[in-house]
DNA sequence: CTCAGTGTTCAGTG
DNA sequence: TCACTGAACACTGA
């Protein structure tokens, strides 16, 4: 589930597996549609030994840095995923033989191998996901036209109201929208205005001081805690709406016994809580 | 067989 | 021009 913090799980990922090593091995799935203006000969071209600097992220997108231009930027879409291969077990003397399970992925559209023998795989079933080069991507589309990232350039609780007063879209939408916070999807944004209980029709401009603040502060929370469950393999915090909106059962109920309403706003399904959410 | 889905983009609207 | 909405994209799995 490719939001924010899955993203940041595999930003750390890579950070580990990929950082300092130099790229040996390069495999293109024959697939234009994942390579977005570039073709995959000229991305293995760009990447063929070139050692991998930094791993960086801002919202869904992030990207490898490597020691000379361009980067290599990637984004999951919907069902994308940054996959490594299984270890051996220390147990075994000799390797010869062994083979990780599950190895390549499934939909693997792109692997690298790298030169202590690792590998990285971007896999993706839906191929709404995106692989790009981009010399500096901070300052090129599709990142320039990004808002803060949700998790590391959050506003100032002044910053953040007077960006909300400028808007009227519903808060659902507002949240969802890239170009205004970026990394923010459909299950966190609906976790938010939950936790904030601020209900999601609500004109973005209507909120008060004291609402917009508690939104600001829940967003922090909602997405800390969900990059340190895909970290530590903690479990979400009993309570969160999180646990219920999948089923879509129609008598769900929260943790305390709330009724739980599905409606589609902003395009997007939407799960809350009207007992709560005003 | 049908339908919803964790995301983004683009055409259309007011 | 701008902010916003909804359909389209492409495919899996329930």
């Amino acid at each position: 589930m490719p939001e924010l913090p899955e993203v940041e799980t595999a930003r750390r990922l890579a950070t580990r597996a990929a950082v300092g090593r130099r790229i040996t091995e390069v495999w293109c799935a024959p697939d234009p549609i994942i390579y977005e203006g570039v073709s995959a000969a000229r991305v293995r071209a760009a990447l063929l030994g070139r050692r991998v600097r930094a791993v960086r992220r801002h919202g869904k997108h992030f990207w490898l840095e490597l020691d000379r231009p361009p980067a290599l930027l990637m984004h999951f879409g919907m069902t994308g995923g940054l996959h490594v291969p299984q270890r051996p077990p220390l147990r075994l003397r000799s390797t010869r033989g062994w083979a990780p399970p599950g190895w390549p992925p499934r939909f693997a559209k792109l692997m690298l191998t790298l030169d202590d023998g690792g590998q990285l795989a971007l896999a993706d079933a839906r191929r709404l996901g995106r692989v790009r080069l981009r010399d500096d991507p901070r300052r090129e589309p599709p990142l320039v036209d990004l808002g803060f990232d949700a998790l590391h350039e959050l506003p100032t609780t002044a910053r953040f109201h007077a960006l909300l007063r400028e808007r009227t879209a519903p808060m659902k939408g507002l949240l969802l929208d890239q170009t205004f916070a970026a990394g923010v999807g459909n299950w966190i944004a609906d976790e938010v205005l939950y936790q904030a209980r601020v209900s999601p029709h609500r004109p973005a401009r209507t909120l008060t001081a004291l609402e917009s603040s508690r939104l600001r502060s829940r967003l922090r929370a909602v997405l800390a805690t969900a990059v340190r469950v895909g970290a530590d393999g903690d479990r979400f915090p009993r309570g969160w709406l999180f646990h219920h909106r999948w089923d879509r059962d129609p008598l769900a109920r929260t943790a305390r016994g709330e009724r739980i309403r599905w409606e589609t706003i902003a395009g997007r399904t939407a799960a809350w809580v009207p007992a709560v959410q005003r």
